[in-house]
DNA sequence: CTGAAAGCGCTTACAG
DNA sequence: CTGAAAGCGCTTACAG
């Protein structure tokens, strides 16, 4: 009645192939009395397989404690049943930002619902991403989740010309062609940076500059440009003194930050592109003797734990990254079926603290 | 001249195998003008071939862009070429620690240079774990580096019951046997705590409490037990009043700190098993209206990024995580290369900062 | 609904 | 040093 594999176990555990042979189909087929090819049949859906037989067959499963071998599969279907998770950027960039957390959670969890391994993959030099691609043009994965905030990353276009199910978490800004053409998911980022602006001016404040990100990634400048629109449409002038650009990073939250208030000494509000580039400017505002909200106020971007963490807590933009990354496990898991590409953008919303 | 591979490309790159036909080993042999099993040899490092067909060999690998296929290779040779980091816990709590990143990325670059992909899975609930180890015993990964703080993780022994090389990321502290018998990688936490405590007495500190980790993980008793031996050493009276346990999340550590406060408020310095809840206990003094290091000095434990964006910068023990995601490669792939298991404890270091 | 058979792309003794 | 051949464990038309 036991359930567990009656494998293994004891024996000479130590070099490879001491342990006992793995019952493989022909096993079950044996102790089923039906042939190899029905008790694969069983394996691969049940269908054109009659009651009986399939019965028959999951027994002699439970008892002989088979499992499957993939890499006999994978060889005829070409399938490999599992997907990577590929960051084309320097790495520590991404480590150090706790939104990268809660994709890769996300994704590793919706795939594991779909019986597919995630393997990690990091690319951050030309050298690398050439292995990669290699290895993944090989077959060895069937799609890839791929993350690289710039834009214009070759690999995402060598993957799609390898013919690779490919989805992108931001959105591909290369101008060329439909955006559908490289799948991808995205926050709605534009409307998120409307939504910090206009609670910025609500709250009152007028001279309100921004951190935004590095300006070759979307996140950079779907941002700004959304900081941008409700200054004009709230008549502001458009000061450019007001606007720099960092680099997703702590650091540079808080030098970018520092350079702001040197130039523009009397800004009262700084939207900063993301929570961890405000942590730094959180910092950067405490040096330079400003109290936040008091004296300046600032919105992050992200919602991440950074967010929460900060003194004060920020209020800041959140992006819904459980959807994010079920959405891009669904448009994954559809190109591999044969569907094709597709993009989604989803909402994003003002959650407020005590920064503003 | 061209290196890179003259394939697929083109074409129907909408469903499965439209795709044109990968290049097989025998291709290679027959554009090389030798056999299979001559290619075969040279792909498996080159022994028993003569330099000219060696050459022949490469020269064709070169233009007919061949990629091994791996699932032909494993299905041989029963090995899949990958390996997994699997986390037992349940995952929040391993996401939002820094030292995760800095181990989950150091572990896929140092088996990246192995030419090992990296297969990450998360398995918090019984269910998922019991899923795992039958797709692991399954041979679907040739080893698995396990991050499971807790002991007597059942998910452990059943690895290694089954014959599965297993490298853990802390010391199991089960008392069963030697403690080689499963093969591990540790910094020296006891050591640690005591640099940390003798550090506090030696600024002064005499009314030293301790937020520790869960006392059944490895860190929790380890570093407890180093604060209770300097202590001791010191000639300082055990208060267990000063003594009381987190779980290493950022919450646990400020209400854990703020009991503290509530049944000593003279202490002067809390030693914090980890950064993480040193962030939390450094709200906790925050809101009691503490000043760091001037009321309170706040030692951290790890050196991760929560304590360099703390405020104050935490004084903390550096956990050489470089160095233990190498190790636990290193040890991993010879346990894949047929050695016995062995353990390897890593020396921790003492970073002092602005909290004490 | 089911079985017999071919074949996926490789590796590995076995002879030479 | 090299080739011919068997075989790894599965899937999938093809007949029935």
């Amino acid at each position: 009645m036991s359930v567990t594999s009656n494998n293994a176990a004891g024996k000479a555990a130590g070099k490879g192939p001491g342990r006992r042979r793995r019952p493989t189909i022909h096993d079950v087929a044996r102790e089923a009395g039906v042939s190899r090819g029905t008790v694969s049949r069983v394996l691969n859906g049940g269908h054109y397989v009659s009651p009986s037989a399939a019965e028959a067959v999951n027994a002699a499963i439970r008892k002989t404690g088979y499992v499957l071998n993939r890499h006999a599969r994978s060889l005829i279907t070409g399938r490999s049943g599992s997907a990577a998770f590929l960051l084309t950027e320097p790495q520590e960039k991404f480590f150090e930002d706790p939104n990268f957390n809660v994709l890769l959670r996300g994704c590793t969890q919706a795939l594991a619902a779909h019986d597919i391994p995630l393997l990690l993959m990091l690319a951050g030099t030309r050298e690398e991403q050439r292995r990669i691609i290699r290895y993944v043009s090989a077959g060895h994965v069937d799609g890839v989740l791929l993350v690289s905030s710039h834009t214009g990353d070759p690999v995402a276009e060598q993957l799609v010309e390898a013919g690779i199910p490919v989805v992108m978490c931001g959105k591909p800004v290369d101008g060329t062609g439909p955006t559908t053409r490289l799948a991808h998911v995205a926050a709605d980022d534009r409307d998120g940076a409307r939504q910090m602006v206009r609670h910025l001016l609500a709250t009152g404040r007028r001279r309100i500059a921004t951190v935004t990100g590095p300006l070759d990634t979307p996140g950079g400048v779907e941002r700004l440009a959304g900081y941008r629109e409700v200054l004009a449409e709230a008549g502001l002038p458009a000061d450019e003194g007001l606007i720099a650009a960092g680099d997703y990073s702590r650091a540079s939250g808080a030098s970018t930050a520092a350079g702001l208030l040197a130039r523009r000494p009397d800004l009262d509000a700084l939207f900063v592109a993301s929570d961890l580039m405000a942590q730094g400017a959180l910092t950067a505002l405490e040096r330079a003797g400003r109290t936040v909200p008091g004296d300046v106020a600032v919105g992050g971007f992200d919602d991440s734990t950074a967010a929460v963490s900060s003194m004060p807590p920020l209020t800041t933009i959140r992006q819904p990254w459980d959807r994010i990354s079920a959405e891009m496990v669904r448009l994954l898991v559809g190109q591999i079926e044969g569907e094709s590409t597709s993009a989604v953008i989803l909402p994003t919303e003002l959650v407020t603290r005590d920064s503003t």
